[in-house]
DNA sequence: CTGGATCCCTCACGATACTG
DNA sequence: CAGTATCGTGAGGGATCCAG
């Protein structure tokens, strides 16, 4: 049996062995928000060595979830981007993503967030359920990184970069995670200064219910 | 940044994280097909030192996916079994497996197929639609392995062991896959003895509908 | 016999340097 | 910018050993 396989003729073991590697996952994560070169991939992933994305992108691409492009003149650099097949893994990523994040506590000091991992995340926690009849832009400031939610039709999509015309845009702190699991109050939100508003703050409270992360299930069996 | 952590404050990241680790997906399969023991494990994943299956299960433990129980006397083993949080993963991990499943070719002779893993994949393959108003009960045979499939109201149970009341029973050769993929007919299968029936004969054309792998989505972009 | 812990060896990953 | 080369370290593979 080869080495990071699995010998099992399974779905879900090939699945494994084609994303399952260390950085796999996030490779993908980051290509479903954009296509992107090698050197921004390496940006938005703080620690992966270049000989471990240069051999992911590799065998990704052999499994078909990625495919290499040469940007046509005068760029003629290199971009890579998910596949059909890859694209495919954007409901399933984002279902994981919803589950891993009940387990977010508050961030450590030595966690960052990324622009790209912030969008996805947003995908993950909508809710559409809560977003019926809604009809609003949201802009979110996380430090440098700024992002965009256009919301209509119980759908959204989440973009990086600003939205001029938002209807409501979020300055956040650190702490936006417990509004967004509903530990804290929008109220309680602006007064810790969790978040400062600009535009129509009674949208807060909206966003709050749309973009929501569930507690984890209680304890035992 | 400690290893295998990734330093990012996402929850994929920590999806990752948690169940990233080689084997780690498996174990949860299995377990989601029924509690287990720790030598029933073992058997379900040849090839898995036992170090690396106690260090996985003590991780999954302590992430609060899988619990550790004595069974009470006279046995008083002990199981693992999924938490709450853990059974929450059926829905991804079915998706993932349905995704994975489509890069699956024949199986090479080296690989080989667990009860487990065929439970979750016919879990995995089954399409609500090509099963409404079809009630019937299916099993399946693959060498040693027997597993049954309760196919009611649009859902299905699947479970391992015999299923003496079956409406059909099929046994079927390591081609199976080229049945629920449609690239051999029923009547094809039957002819190149692919599987071998008893019971409603009629029945195997609605099992090839309901229990279905995609095809890989075509090449480029 | 189940449920592990311990050993050694290998290979993949992490860090850094370097090249077309 | 887009990687390859090199090298140390730690986790996984495999076998063995041990406790209840």
């Amino acid at each position: 049996m080869a080495t990071r396989t699995y010998g099992q003729y399974c779905g879900l073991a090939r699945a494994a062995e084609i994303l399952g590697e260390r950085w796999g996952l996030l490779i993908v994560r980051d290509l479903l928000v954009a296509p992107k070169r090698f050197t921004d991939l390496q940006r938005g992933l703080p620690g992966i060595p270049t000989s471990v994305l240069a051999a992911r992108l590799k065998e990704l691409e052999g499994a078909g979830v990625v495919q290499r492009r040469v940007l046509p003149r005068p760029e003629r650099s290199i971009v890579y981007e998910l596949t059909a097949y890859g694209r495919e893994l954007e409901d399933v990523l984002v279902r994981f993503g919803r589950w891993g994040a009940k387990s977010l506590g508050d961030p450590r000091a030595d966690e960052i967030i990324t622009a790209d991992s912030m969008v996805v995340a947003l995908r993950s926690t909508f809710r559409s359920e809560a977003a019926q009849g809604v009809r609003a832009t949201f802009e979110l400031r996380l430090g440098e990184i700024v992002l965009n939610a256009r919301v209509a039709g119980g759908e959204v999509e989440v973009r990086t970069g600003p939205a001029p015309a938002a209807d409501l845009s979020i300055e956040a702190g650190p702490q936006l995670r417990a509004l967004m699991a509903g530990e804290i109050t929008p109220r309680e939100a602006l007064r810790k200064g969790v978040v400062r508003l600009s535009g129509d703050r009674d949208l807060l409270a909206s966003f709050a219910k749309i973009f929501r992360i569930d507690p984890m299930p209680v304890a035992p069996s």
